[in-house]
DNA sequence: ACCTGAACACCGTTCAAGT
DNA sequence: ACCTGAACACCGTTCAAGT
């Protein structure tokens, strides 16, 4: 079992960004967590920016690659939203961690542009996804619409995490889904 | 006309934090607008936490003292809403700001307690209000339910701001509210 | 009462030097 | 190929010293 340094300073980082922000993360306390120097992160990661980025774009990817999974698995438009919002929670569920890049999109101003390319990019992955399934169980749905809705559920959601992790109560976030539900904002 | 050193300090970490967050305001940066010495801001405030802790609890009043008038002004529970989203557009509108608890709120993690304290007291005002706006003008619900939906309609404007100040487009943050208002979230 | 310079332990970053 | 110590300009904080 070989354990790839450049891996190892991914998970941890994820882990400390998820809880901390971008601006919460230290290279002096990622290293001693990695049990290396600091200095060594750079080898790994030139920058700052380039950490950040290379986090955000692989939470993207792990992101999606659990989306298109869901909609392998069922046929039901109702269970993917469930599993969408599964995500949120577990994020929660784990800490009390956030969305990599909900807690990035906070900082936007103080990120590198490299990272912001890629909260960007997640956004749009998520909306994207979104978009279809809505196309899906409301055909009478326009595409723009789709769009439209999903970016509405997008921004709903992450709020209703950002307030949840705030109070520390896994209830606060199911209770505001259950409500986002209701209202029929949600499928 | 006598220039309250406090209040420039407060009203210049105020801007701050609203663009780049509680861990983005830097004590010497601010000093430097100030046009004090950054060793003299803790005269004022002796740390960081005491200057954040002010910010939210004025935040808070000034929010409340707002909310109160609209309702004062008004005996339209429509407008009310309308002023109340408003607010978090105005933040957008004045470059690119977010709400100052909002923002702060994804800082959660590292925010000294007595900040957090001031942050959760500004997510129990916008509920209280919202729930009884919500009593008002749907006044089959219960109170439980009114907090409840209260606190979907907070975690999804914040949402909405959180995502359109990414986004960088105004008419992201509408549109998305619209959705909220089409779907029945909002009043 | 209000401000300051200097020091402290932190931060990301660079780089010459090690293996 | 991968790591390190030392230096740099930053950070919040403290404190003795100034007015």
């Amino acid at each position: 079992m070989t354990t790839d340094t450049r891996e190892t300073i991914m998970a941890v980082a994820r882990k400390m960004v998820q809880t901390r922000g971008y601006n919460g993360l230290s290279f002096r306390e990622l290293a001693k967590e990695v049990g290396i120097k600091s200095a060594s992160i750079h080898y790994h990661f030139p920058t700052k920016g380039d950490l950040g980025s290379a986090l955000a774009r692989r939470y993207t990817e792990d992101g999606l690659a659990y989306l298109s999974g869901l909609r392998a698995d069922s046929d039901d438009p109702q269970r993917w939203i469930k599993g969408y919002t599964e995500i949120f929670r577990m994020a929660l569920l784990n800490d009390n961690r956030m969305c990599l890049c909900g807690i990035m999109a906070a900082e936007y101003d103080d990120l590198p542009p490299e990272v912001r390319v890629e909260v960007d990019a997640f956004t749009d992955v998520n909306v994207q996804w979104l978009s279809e399934v809505l196309s899906t169980c409301r055909p009478e749905l326009g595409a723009d619409q789709s769009q439209q809705q999903a970016l509405a559920i997008y921004a709903a959601v992450e709020g209703a995490q950002l307030v949840a992790r705030g109070r520390g109560d896994l209830g606060v976030f199911d209770a505001t889904i259950e409500a986002y539900r209701v209202a029929g904002l949600l499928p």
